[in-house]
DNA sequence: AGCACGCCGACT
DNA sequence: GTCGGCGTGCTC
């Protein structure tokens, strides 16, 4: 018999099947095995098993042995792989990978044992007392904790009693230790009344509209109508009915609360994958899924390949967050992974937010999706009120500080009724970006219609899109003034400013500078959440993440911040954070107060946020993309060429460029952008970046392949070259 | 990935 | 002379 490997080196040129001969190694479909490679010893993947081999026969070398007892990958997964390898021409090394935790390679981790101790049943407990000498007193107690308790880890006992007792106790024959195997079991404190609770009709409706039909359903919901309650209670009918499921979340949701709320219901038939678990832990809790002693995973994007059988469902929360997609090789839409799986499996899979995907959305809209919407909220409160400030006004009137007026106004009326507020303020391309103060002219590339990056360095404006540059600009185009800057305000001095306002108030601040590791992160969170600070500043990573019940006032500095950011989706992400950072306010309590602050107060996408308009905002947004021919209307292909020698990176990527003009001229009609260029960050990590960009309107499915060819082709020792399909960043 | 082979520059 | 730089090729 012969064992089809793929050796667990991901290069292209080993991305292929080697034979060996299966013996007595007991290696099954989707087995590791350790081989013999060339001169050395590897880890590899049995993804086959067959009686022939087109290599000749006595070259083939038998497998040395099995890694694990039962086979870390099943037959569903090496579908699935098959799929993703496919699809984003992938080596299969590097798509098997993805299955398990990185930890487990090279044998890194093992399952832990611990001692234990019990009674030896043949003799009496009693013959064992009275046999003791007077003064033991410590091996009588010893025998009498075994006697109530029975099986004791040996740590245990030695840390109650002492370790001499025990191992007198063992000389004698009186007691057995057994090695057994301990799981290290993330969050174990974690806890909570998991109690089921009724649904409300709109909930109730959610949960029938998913059981009812075969398509995926997206469930848009505004924030605080329970779509957690709807996943949970779906996920608890489909254990119920034998099947298995998994859930997805944000990788900035991966907090304590979020996995409570799970344990709490459905206690250890859940398993949380997550990049904070140590090694041991992680380990532990991916074998409790594929024993199928744990039934439903929970994690963050790489959860999608949870070792699960028999799945009955995936979710998808918060679907349109960026962390679903895979920045690094293979570069996965979580979203396009999950669809084949459930295909694949015949499980349901469900898409949950209040502000979806164009995409998304679009399919819903288009009858590809099912569609379950949910508009109110379980505690019947309105959503924020959102009050626009016009900052052009405000500059107008004198007033320079960070602050509008109405912030100011609502800020006092917040901090004297002893409520907290937050500060958020929008950093997202922030320096970079060109606007006037006086009437808040942004500065657009010409043929893009996408804002210009500033280029201090060269002192010029750029189009990160299509790489035209401009002079920077002395004066505003559109009302002479010269108040154009391109910097804002920084955390720091808009905590200083706000302390000037009021010097009574505890502030804290939130940004990349205070929280270098992700305990600072948790921290400062909880320090607001239990009041310790009356205003809590910060960048994005304020937007989402606790809830925090005494807010009632969030203030969102330069809205526009994003807006104009040099992206197709930057209108569709300015939405989605006005809508959560609004969701921030009025949690519990009194009802929120939202003070949103621009330079463009006429803009639509704020328009539409403001009123919470998702339909209005996604009409306008398809309309747009649409006339300028941007996603979900085109496809964005973006070929990466990176390498350490400049000359190197410039001649691969002439040749690419070569190559991609053949496919460029066989099909012009389906191009509306191609050209090539230095990748807006030129350096990173000392390698060299160019790119070539194309954006087609049809027949994208060839000319991605084509493009997909020509990546492999030049990809060398010494140059990487990759491509990317919609990046969702272009730096 | 890892390791051997092999072909040119700088050195005890 | 040869030590060692790294470019190239092979691995069932």
């Amino acid at each position: 018999m012969i064992a089809k490997v793929i050796v667990d080196i991901a290069t292209s040129e080993l991305d292929k099947i080697f034979d060996y001969k299966l013996g007595y190694s007991g290696a099954t479909k989707g087995s590791r095995v350790i081989v013999p490679f060339g001169r050395f010893k590897t880890e590899g993947f049995v993804i086959d098993i067959s009686d022939f081999s087109d290599y000749p026969e006595d070259k083939l070398k038998p497998i040395i042995r099995v890694v694990d007892d039962v086979p870390a990958l099943t037959e569903d997964n090496l579908r699935l792989a098959e799929y993703i390898k496919n699809k984003y021409h992938s080596s299969m090394a590097s798509v098997l990978r993805l299955f398990l935790p990185s930890e487990m390679r090279k044998g890194k981790v093992r399952s832990k044992t611990a001692n234990y101790i019990s009674l030896n049943a043949e003799i009496e407990v009693g013959e064992m007392l009275s046999s003791l000498k007077k003064g033991a007193d410590k091996q009588r107690a010893v025998l009498e904790f075994l006697k109530g308790n029975g099986k004791t880890k040996q740590s245990e006992l030695n840390e109650a009693f002492s370790p001499s007792a025990v191992t007198a106790l063992k000389n004698k024959g009186y007691l057995i230790v057994s090695e057994e195997k301990i799981l290290r079991t993330p969050y174990k404190n974690l806890s909570g009344g998991g109690q089921r609770v009724k649904l409300t009709s709109e909930q109730e409706s959610a949960v029938n509209s998913v059981k009812n039909s075969d398509k995926p359903t997206l469930i848009k919901g505004v924030t605080g109508s329970g779509k957690t309650e709807v996943y949970l209670q779906l996920i608890e009918s489909v254990i119920d009915s034998g099947k298995t499921a998994i859930m997805l979340v944000p990788e900035i949701s991966l907090t304590p609360q979020t996995f409570s709320r799970l344990r709490s219901r459905f206690g250890d038939k859940c398993a949380i994958l997550h990049s904070g678990l140590s090694a041991g832990e992680k380990f532990d809790e991916w074998w409790r899924l594929r024993s199928g002693e744990a039934v439903i995973a929970i994690g963050a994007r790489s959860a999608i390949f949870a070792p699960l059988e028999n799945l009955g469902i995936i979710i998808i929360d918060e679907e349109h967050d960026q962390s679903y997609e895979s920045e690094t090789s293979p570069r996965y839409v979580t979203e396009e992974i999950a669809l084949e799986r459930a295909k694949l499996s015949g499980a349901k899979l469900v898409l949950g937010s209040a502000t979806p995907k164009v995409e998304s959305y679009l399919k819903a809209v288009n009858g590809e999706y099912n569609l379950a919407e949910m508009k109110e909220r379980v505690n019947g409160k309105p959503l924020p009120e959102i009050i626009i400030a016009d900052m052009r006004e405000e500059v107008k009137r004198g007033n320079i500080s960070p602050f509008s007026v109405a912030l100011k106004t609502e800020l006092k009326n917040t901090l004297d009724s002893g409520n907290q507020a937050i500060i958020f303020l929008n950093r997202r391309g922030y320096s970079q970006k060109v606007i006037c103060r006086e009437c808040g002219y942004v500065a657009k590339c010409l043929s893009c219609d996408v804002a210009l990056h500033y280029h201090k360095a060269e002192d010029v404006l750029k189009c990160h899109f299509c790489g035209s540059q401009y002079h920077m600009l002395t004066a505003c185009p559109e009302c002479g003034s010269v108040s154009i800057n391109y910097s804002g305000t920084g955390t720091q001095k808009v905590v200083s400013e706000l302390q000037a306002l009021f010097p009574s108030a505890k502030i804290l601040r939130m940004d990349n500078d205070t929280t270098q590791n992700k305990e600072g992160h948790f921290k400062i969170l909880k320090e607001f959440s239990e009041k310790k600070a009356d205003i809590l500043v910060g960048t994005q990573m304020v937007a989402k993440g606790h809830d925090f019940p005494s807010v009632t006032l969030v203030g969102i500095l330069d809205a526009d911040m994003s807006l104009y950011f040099s992206d197709y989706r930057s209108g569709e992400r300015t939405f989605q954070l006005v809508t959560q950072v609004a969701g921030r306010s009025g949690r519990a309590g009194d009802s929120g107060k939202v003070v949103l602050q621009t330079y463009s107060p006429k803009n639509p996408v704020l328009q539409s946020s403001v009123s919470y308009d998702y339909e209005n905002f996604f009409k306008r947004e398809c309309m747009v993309r649409k006339a300028s021919y941007f996603p979900p209307f085109s496809h964005i292909l973006r070929l990466m060429v990176e390498s350490e020698e400049e000359d190197l990176a410039i001649s691969t990527l002439k040749s690419a460029f070569e190559r991609a003009r053949e496919v460029y001229s066989e099909y012009q009609p389906s191009f509306i952008y191609f050209d090539k260029m230095k990748s807006p960050v030129k350096k990173i990590k000392n390698k060299y970046r160019f790119q070539i960009l194309a954006r087609i309107k049809d027949n994208y499915q060839e000319i991605e392949n084509e493009f997909y060819k020509i990546a492999n082709g030049l990809t060398s020792r010494k140059v990487l070259c990759y491509l990317e399909v919609n990046p969702s960043s272009t730096s």
